[in-house]
DNA sequence: GCCGTTTTCGGCCCGACTGTTTTCAGTCG
């Protein structure tokens, strides 16, 4: 089998297929209006999918997605195979390329791309953007049917938006969308009118990453509410202030959406705004099915031909109404907990109450490791976890850097740390202290520290430091080489991603999975937020498998041990209960587990 | 083009807001 050597990232194949949706919303929006979707669903599905559609093909397990049936593969599989496809080829070919890249605009769709690309003859994809901007300022757009002078400033600020980089796919990290959503919290439940408010959409899901923040007031007075959230003192600009919703623009460039609603509906609203649009269609096929017709305003319900709508202030009744348990927003993503609700057997998820300790924390013991370590020391990292009421803790330093020293001097440095871990076990009798490091595995697998000096270490955790770029087979070679030794009990953020840096390596997590499961090892999901490692996907893997996790802050400062929610939530959002989490149990089931003599 | 508690055909979620319109098209979530 000949493969097109270019690889191509699910990101460039999502991208394909929205071209193709557009281009169908140009050609005849009406005939292919399904074909439009199914192309958006499945544009969607992998673009959200952690694993590459590029390993699953040339595996041959591109299976189970929903949106990605029999057809659509084929076309996945050709792109992959030949970095193109006949017939998606020919569906694009039938508008010009110049509407591609305009579709990158907020504001532009497919129609007003069409449009403006064959009115002002704008041929080049490459200069379309600075061409429609030199026509708009020539004032040629207002001339232009069905656009007038508001279309035209909008459309140049619109670009000016997007090469600041506020484009369409710009997302920010969970952190700092919930930072935004408190300060804006805050300010609302100054006003009077404002009677509920809540986050909704992927922050209240906790994505790890939050395009736009949603915000649900509940109000007698929406007028007021409107007003008030419009003189926001943070804002850059007002995008849109209707009867019922408003947008703003914060000065951090964020767009925050309000909606308002009576009381009654409350609980129709946040349902309707929190779950994911994939979870939200299927939830409406099932009410459908069931004689309902559920949007913000209400489940519409027809009895003996007289409709009713029930409102609820409460969501949960959303759920019970159609028959289900109801499910935590962290699920609400179409991955399978719609069934599971309807069927009763929805797992009860972990909570951050359930964390017993930590098993990833860098201190500032002087270790001369080979990657950065902490700022506090020791004992600071012990008081904070008592402040948690943390049962136990382990420091997981990074090993000695090998370069920089002998044999010898790493197996000093680490006699001496095992000291001072010794000396801080009776100073600090609340607090159970663990004797770990965190350990390179090396590119040929083996642990960058030398097998006598785990006499001073009750267990490690193994991860990925370096020489990333590796074939994926041979990467997962190096990491069960590593994970092997005995003592080698946790892999750190086993897909090593940055959230908008770097994609993680490749790895074949399946036979990971399967190791980890015949020797008792456990897969960290890593709370720290740019990593949120293990993806959310994978971690439901994992936890189908039968294979333990932890959750660790890899914390390089006392503070950062506060991250320990983000790992929760993430466990959260891929089915773990707290039976799957090692740091959810009793220090001496941990013992038992981590082989501490 | 997908999919199945009406299963291999015939359906496919629901609504707000804006701008350019006299009743709607386009975009967005």
């Amino acid at each position: 089998m000949v493969w097109y050597d270019g690889s191509m990232t699910n990101q460039e194949i999502a991208k394909i297929f929205r071209n193709v949706a557009a281009a169908y919303a140009i050609i005849d929006e009406k005939k292919h209006y399904f074909q439009m979707l199914a192309y958006q669903k499945a544009a969607d599905v992998i673009q959200n999918s952690a694993s590459q559609m590029d390993d699953l093909v040339k595996n041959g397990e591109l299976t189970g997605f929903s949106g990605i049936g029999s057809g659509l593969k084929e076309h996945i599989e050709e792109l992959i195979k030949k970095g193109k496809s006949s017939h998606l080829d020919s569906i694009l070919s039938k508008v010009p390329a110049s509407v591609f890249p305009l579709l990158e605009i907020p504001s532009i769709g497919p129609k007003k791309a069409y449009k403006l690309v064959t009115a002002l003859k704008l041929n080049d994809p490459k200069k379309v953007i600075d061409q429609l901007e030199e026509k708009a300022k020539e004032g040629k757009i207002t001339k232009l049917e069905t656009f007038g002078e508001k279309s035209q400033s909008d459309i140049l600020r619109a670009i000016e938006e997007f090469r600041k980089g506020a484009g369409k796919t710009t997302r920010m990290l969970l952190p700092m969308a919930f930072e935004i959503s408190q300060q804006l919290i805050t300010y609302l439940k100054k006003s009077p009118h404002v009677v509920e408010v809540n986050t909704m959409g992927s922050l209240r899901r906790r994505s790890p990453t939050v395009g736009d923040l949603d915000i649900a007031v509940a109000t007698k007075n929406k007028d007021a509410v409107l007003d008030y959230f419009t003189k926001y003192p943070n804002k850059m600009r007002v995008i849109e202030k209707g009867t019922n919703t408003s947008s703003i623009i914060t000065s951090s460039g964020t767009q925050v959406d309000l909606m308002t609603v009576p009381v009654e509906n409350y609980g129709n609203l946040i349902q309707h705004f929190t779950g994911g649009k994939h979870h939200n269609v299927h939830l409406r096929e099932v009410a459908l099915r069931k004689g309902f017709s559920i949007s913000e305003y209400g489940a519409k319900h027809k009895i003996k031909g007289k409709e009713e709508i029930l409102k609820f202030t409460d969501e949960k009744k959303v759920y019970e109404t159609l028959g289900m348990e109801y499910i935590p927003p962290e699920l609400r993503e179409d991955r399978g907990e719609i069934e599971l609700a309807l069927a009763h057997k929805l797992p009860k998820l972990i909570e951050e109450k359930d964390i017993k300790g930590d098993f990833h924390i860098h201190t500032s013991y002087p270790i001369e490791p080979s990657h950065d370590m902490g700022l506090n020391s020791m004992q600071e990292m012990l008081d904070k976890a008592k402040s948690l009421k943390y049962e136990y803790l382990a420091f997981s330093d990074h090993n000695p850097s090998q370069s920089q020293h002998t044999k010898e001097q790493v197996f000093n440095i680490l006699k001496r740390r095992r000291e001072k871990i010794e000396q801080l076990k009776k100073s600090n009798k609340s607090v159970r202290v663990i004797s770990m490091l965190e350990v390179d595995i090396l590119p040929n697998g083996k642990l960058a520290i030398d097998d006598k000096c785990f006499e001073y270490l009750d267990a490690v955790i193994v991860s990925i430091h370096s020489v990333f770029k590796m074939d994926k087979e041979k990467m997962t070679e190096r990491i069960i080489k590593g994970l092997s030794h005995p003592k080698a009990k946790i892999l750190a953020h086993p897909t090593g991603r940055l959230l908008g840096k770097r994609a993680g390596y490749e790895i074949n997590l399946d036979k990971i999975i399967e190791f980890a499961k015949k020797n008792k090892k456990a897969l960290e999901i890593n709370a720290w937020p740019e990593r949120s490692d293990l993806p959310d996907d994978l971690i439901k893997k994992v936890v189908e498998a039968g294979v333990m996790l932890t959750i660790d802050t890899d914390s390089h400062a006392k503070d950062h041990m506060d991250l320990m929610k983000y790992g929760v939530w993430q466990a959260r959002r891929g089915f773990a209960t707290k039976h799957d989490i090692l740091n959810a149990k009793s220090y001496n089931e941990v013992a038992e587990f981590l082989e501490i003599k």
